[in-house]
DNA sequence: GTCTATAAGCAGATAGAC
DNA sequence: GTCTATCTGCTTATAGAC
């Protein structure tokens, strides 16, 4: 059990200010004091606080399309996949708020470029959705007019408990999982319970 | 059609840019500016930014709550009062995008005793959607374990549209609002369509 | 790689003329 | 009530010693 290297101190220290304060709240001085350096040290790692935020918000992006894809593959079947896909979202941003947060509202500190390469993991999230619910309705069994409207909907579900949840409060990340999953079943016109299958969280 | 007074000028500049670039991110020269006015000026009509927030975020909260009230007394069967409610609060984030974003987001930048303002007022819009949904509950048409549970992620679908609505895009207020509405009661187990009436927007 | 010291600029807020 | 001018403190980022 080393002590973490003074590069990852740092982005982990900017990802918990970050997502308590704002990038534009958040000076470098604090960055630097909560990984245990001197102002300076931060410039020795990362070339701008600009340049540490697009750290964390593309490794975080990242992180997360690969884990909804994973969620995506657990099953073949769409009721099961689509239970498991929104459990599985939901448990995430109720575990990794701090990151999530960078991730969800700190786009517009980014610059044009970075902006644009993050808007297309954004994309790709949502096509996970898109293609796990239409393939449900070519199937049969969903019952789903505006497919991309009811998969925003679900996306937008999950992603807004970072903005108020709080982990010593009473609702676990499983908890959630499980309501939002039925939420999504019955939103797509599935009547019957089926419970998510719980991939192991990171 | 006389020009607006200064006072209201500069909340509605405020509004604007708070919206656009968060409020630490904005300078009180960018809002004196917006509102066609010098950097001192601002200070003749507000004390500090904070105070502007205060009255950006404290309005924008009593309006919201307001308009939930109004929509969740438009009837006293619980399946179409949920529909009005879900189209309203729907429509209301879609169609007033740049001052819910204060609201939702910028509560961090409050003083502490206006902050514990404002989350009253939140409380009193989740009790709202709570009191709404346990009606239908012990009337015996919902089929809810977690009213709570529930009540938040119906609230989330709405609020987290601020995050990325943009009006110039392909989606109406009122279409999403629709959407909403469906899965919302589809949320609580009503499977049967019921157009959500359409109060007059503001 | 870390530190101290500091440069250069910009922020919120105020003073005082008109 | 509006302006110009300015104060004061804090910000990002860099220089250079160890």
């Amino acid at each position: 059990m080393t002590e973490a290297p003074a590069r990852k101190r740092l982005t982990d220290a900017a990802i918990d200010a970050f997502a308590e304060r704002g990038f534009h709240a958040t000076t470098t001085r604090d960055i630097s004091t909560r990984a245990g350096m001197s102002p300076a040290a931060l410039y020795v790692h990362h070339a701008s606080k600009e340049q540490l935020l697009y750290e964390v918000s593309s490794s975080g992006h990242i992180e997360c399309l690969e884990m909804i894809r994973a969620a995506a593959a657990t099953s073949a079947d769409p009721v099961q996949r689509l239970a498991n896909m929104q459990f599985a979202f939901t448990r995430y941003h109720a575990t990794h708020t701090a990151g999530a947060r960078v991730v969800q509202y700190e786009i517009a500190a980014l610059t044009p470029e970075h902006r644009r390469e993050v808007a297309g993991y954004r994309r790709d999230i949502e096509r996970v959705y898109h293609e796990a619910i239409t393939d449900g309705v070519e199937k049969g069994v969903f019952d789903v007019q505006d497919v991309p409207g009811v998969s925003l909907a679900l996306i937008s579900m999950a992603i807004d408990l970072v903005r108020w949840y709080q982990p010593q409060g009473a609702r676990t990340p499983e908890s959630l999982g499980r309501i939002h999953a039925q939420m999504a079943l019955r939103s797509v016109g599935v009547t019957h319970e089926v419970a998510p299958e719980e991939t192991p969280a990171d």
